[in-house]
DNA sequence: CGCCTATATGGAACCGGTTCCATTGGTCCA
DNA sequence: TGGACCAATGGAACCGGTTCCATATAGGCG
């Protein structure tokens, strides 16, 4: 079955496979009496051309990869499908490869660095090394990096710092001065995800504008976890002098901390502020003062970028920086009057 | 840079292009001293195949397709995940296509079934028609359905029915007689979710077990979203004879329920118990008792049944049935004495 | 020692498209 | 009417692997 090739075209509608190619490709330079034959042939025949063999002569395997963390995180599934509304509609095709340990990553840019595998590479939220770009040039690969920076790359952002620095200006604003900062790992942060860090300078330059000193106390890390983030909550609750409010690293963590405070008897927004980041889709419900962040947005430039860096032969670095929103709910109030 | 080919590495090693080929294949009849020359001429020149003319030559892809609907929803990225973690361990890549209209599907379904543009399809909770099926089978592409039944198709299923009869059984054995069920639409149900129909076949199952008629009134549907669900959920709680307990569709019909209920002043559990379907993440951070699914798993096991079927010529299409679990948590209590 | 067979190897043909070059046929203009 | 030029077309060569067949070589056995 199946397998019938350019070459039975041909002969069928009587023409050479040079011809049938060009009708295929719609190339202008076809009569209109020819093209209605061998249109008719490929109805005939009920032809339809190989996309390996078209790859393999075109030296284009119409196929980008996406390399991404932990897919399962709300907030990268908000980018994927970005992604694929830009993909769904582009002659293109995406593989996803799901990246949960740096060996993986590291296999991946591994094999992703060879000039046929792939038309273009979008990288979520991983740096790669300055040798990984060097490989990704040297194979001619386009890449564009989403939620993460590299000077020769393109990318696209959110403005985390100034995310966190509305976090924290917000807080600031409704009278508090001892905000506590729930992040994530900075240190031991294998991926080295740059958000981290920005959020982390955001909430310190709102302190420092505001002439408020920096308690590092009132700074905790914890992975993103809820059990975690209550875990660690409680202990900055319970310090001697705890903070009137927290900033926490994400939504995720932000239920950690309400909790945290449930159990202890400390009413939430009453006796402690609580804002949060990403404002995923459960935060709606449960009344969470939050950041947003374009993330469905950020898939959809990242895609377009991508397309466009794959036509051009040398294109120029471009950085997109996509802004964030206070989204203003019930967790979040002036601070009373001691 | 790049396009060394299997000849240069042929011409450096001094041998046929045939002999390099074998020792990529591990082919076990060449010589040692042979296969070491090649080797070496490999790694000097920094030869590395080309999966395209690979595909070309085997008339394989070496890559699955996976078309899944709505790839957000909480539910379809945990067996994504087990899809991932199993093919990312085999040499086939997956690409994903995600469908949210039908006419989508019908363009996917269309499309993969030519014979050379995957080598295998897994499709998710989508159920393609007898003539789909044909035109896989006809194409010679295995194909395996997750979440979705169809008699000539292999397919991995989550028992629906037993999960619906559970959730209904457990709160009968509270002592509930008044129960509603609040699930997804039965009728303008354009991709014949399976899962719809099984669970409230399971929810009648257990009604006529217990000797409970069968109440219209308190079968409403609405959509899988939460405010839709505590609209319809109101509507339900204000009738004249109101139920004592609800079993939601989904998890996240069930907060809808819970936020009815507060609104209304009705108190969880100790007037209302409430029970839901999925247990996705944030279930647990809310005490909702709900009902487990093995989701990840049904993707580990989707996965490897199709790498079998393509390994294999003319499978038996086989059928594997994942259980529920109840997971008990403080939405349901006893049926108070009136 | 010579013949036969098994093993190792070279390389042409092939997979199914695209592309480029040569050729044909026709139009236009002097 | 003849020459120049252009548009349309045929088909060989190519992309980079795999496979199969023919051939060379080695080894075994009488």
């Amino acid at each position: 079955m199946a397998s019938v090739t350019i070459r039975d075209v041909a002969k069928k509608a009587g023409v050479g496979v040079g011809t049938v190619s060009r009708v295929l490709n719609r190339n202008p330079a076809v009569r209109e009496a020819t093209r209605r034959k061998v249109l008719a042939a490929i109805e005939e025949l009920e032809f339809t051309p190989s996309p390996i063999a078209r790859r393999l002569s075109l030296g284009k395997t119409m196929t980008v990869a996406v390399i991404a963390p932990f897919f399962v995180r709300p907030s990268y599934v908000e980018r994927l499908r970005g992604l694929d509304t830009v993909f769904a509609e582009s002659e293109y095709d995406f593989i996803l490869y799901n990246v949960e340990t740096t060996s993986r990553r590291d296999r991946y840019f591994r094999e992703m660095a060879r000039s046929d595998r792939v038309d273009g590479l979008l990288i979520m939220s991983l740096v790669p090394t300055d040798n990984t770009v060097e490989s990704f040039m040297n194979a001619g690969i386009p890449t564009v990096l989403v939620d993460a920076v590299h000077p020769r790359l393109s990318h696209i952002i959110i403005d985390d710092q100034k995310g966190g620095y509305k976090a924290t200006k917000h807080l600031i604003d409704l009278g508090h001065r001892k905000i506590g900062y729930l992040s994530d790992h900075m240190y031991e942060n294998p991926f080295n995800f740059q958000p981290v860090i920005d959020r982390y300078k955001g909430y310190r330059q709102a302190l420092t504008e505001a002439g408020i000193p920096f308690h590092p106390e009132y700074h905790r890390q914890s992975e993103l976890s809820r059990r975690i983030a209550k875990k660690v909550a409680k202990e900055m609750l319970t310090l001697p002098d705890p903070p009137t409010a927290i900033f926490a690293y994400s939504d995720t963590q932000a239920f950690g901390v309400l909790r945290a405070a449930e159990e202890l008897g400390i009413g939430v927004p009453e006796d402690l502020s609580v804002i949060g980041y990403d404002d995923i889709e459960i935060s709606e419900y449960l009344h969470l003062t939050t950041i947003r962040q374009q993330l469905f947005q950020s898939g959809v430039e990242g895609a377009k970028l991508l397309l466009e860096e794959i036509d051009i032969q040398h294109p120029e670095p471009r950085e997109i920086v996509l802004p964030t929103e206070l989204i203003l709910r019930k967790t979040t109030v002036p601070l009373a009057a001691p």
